[in-house]
DNA sequence: ACCTGAACACCGTTCAAGT
DNA sequence: ACCTGAACACCGTTCAAGT
């Protein structure tokens, strides 16, 4: 993309490139090309560049994949832990978490087994988490606990919002799982519209912030 | 490993490959090796073989893949929903489930991720379960979504379980997120004694089978 | 049928050479 | 400092040649 005009070699008189740049252009490629696909060779061309090049603005693909997930943990939504109440405080920030990522889908396959240490971005968005929990009412030690479990779910619930649609089609197997099956077909019949990755999302929300609320009030403010 | 004398070209008199064998090796070999390192050529050095001898058993290394998911998914546990009450059942299985992951750490990463197009054991663990769910009264539309907001959770709190102890520690960022510090400095203050990622999993794994419990008595047998 | 050996088109990364 | 071009050690996969 952007200007391909065949480039000497030499230092140009003005960067091409930048670290942000890289990452952006990254999160593009990555959607159109898929997980397979996405190489460094691809994102230079997309940038208009060899490939060498931008081994001068980051450390190699490990860092590029890093620095896509943190432009990504960047664009979730904590602000309902300040004005709402917790359970709803909460679910919104799920929901945000979990569209943050399915909004680069092949991201999440990438991203989601990546260390993230010394991630200033995420550790801003816990630390925001944190404050909405502590004001909840929770009491300190099972902050963060509370935290990683709903992210678990959060991040499991991303990865199946990726899944193709007929992952679970038993196929020519139907007979030997009937109970299975008929239960697949039953979930066609639900009043919901909504894609079925959102549905057990949604439902599974419910769920586990319910189940956490009632367990809040059995521990009180202090 | 194995035999490792040296073999001329030419078909041997015992076939030396099988696919059960490549299987069980790639497991060993994964965990020995990490992600990372987990190639064909690995794997082939292991069973004592040179590298395209694998594909006479095996399509490539995402049937190999597809496999080693599988030969896990093989070994989860679902006999609990004969015999117990479902909210026991239910948390023996996601117990089972998250562990089968967990005793491969470096699978998991590999295979969440993964397609599973036609997996017949799996398929098997699947029916297991929904027939669980309908005999724990639940209506035939919600058994789906259920199980899949379960696995997501499950999946989730088994990459949790592989990630490094450290990895949300803010280091010299703590000063920035001093909320969050506090509460990580809390969680270590727990009456328990178990790895943090196990106590996440089990406090999550609990409001979740709470709250879908709660929600099943809203929606009777029929 | 089932192994080896040689080959192919890639990959991420390094580095000297140019401006 | 920042780009290109050439090179390196790999990767997964294919296939003819051997038994």
């Amino acid at each position: 993309m952007s200007n391909t005009l065949q480039r000497k070699a030499g230092r140009p008189n003005k960067s091409v490139l930048s670290r942000e740049l890289i990452l952006a252009a990254a999160l593009d490629v990555l959607e159109r090309t898929g997980p397979e696909d996405f190489t460094m060779a691809a994102l230079a061309a997309d940038l208009g560049v060899k490939t060498p090049a931008l081994y001068h603005h980051v450390g190699g693909k490990k860092e590029v994949l890093a620095g896509m997930r943190e432009v990504i943990s960047d664009r979730i939504d904590t602000s309902a832990f300040g004005t709402r109440p917790w359970p709803e405080a909460v679910s919104r920030w799920a929901r945000s978490y979990r569209a943050a990522f399915a909004a680069h889908p092949y991201a999440i396959a990438l991203l989601a087994t990546l260390p993230v240490a010394g991630a200033h971005r995420t550790l801003t968005m816990y630390e925001a988490v944190a404050a909405g929990f502590r004001d909840g009412g929770w009491p300190e030690q099972l902050v963060v606990n509370n935290i990683v479990a709903l992210e678990n779910f959060i991040l499991g619930s991303a990865l199946d919002a990726v899944a193709p649609a007929d992952m679970l089609e038993p196929g020519d197997f139907a007979d030997k799982v009937p109970v299975f099956n008929a239960a697949l077909r039953a979930r066609g019949r639900t009043n919901s519209c909504a894609p079925a990755a959102d549905q057990a999302f949604e439902l599974g929300l419910e769920a586990i912030v319910a189940g956490m609320d009632a367990r809040r009030s059995v521990h009180p403010r202090a």
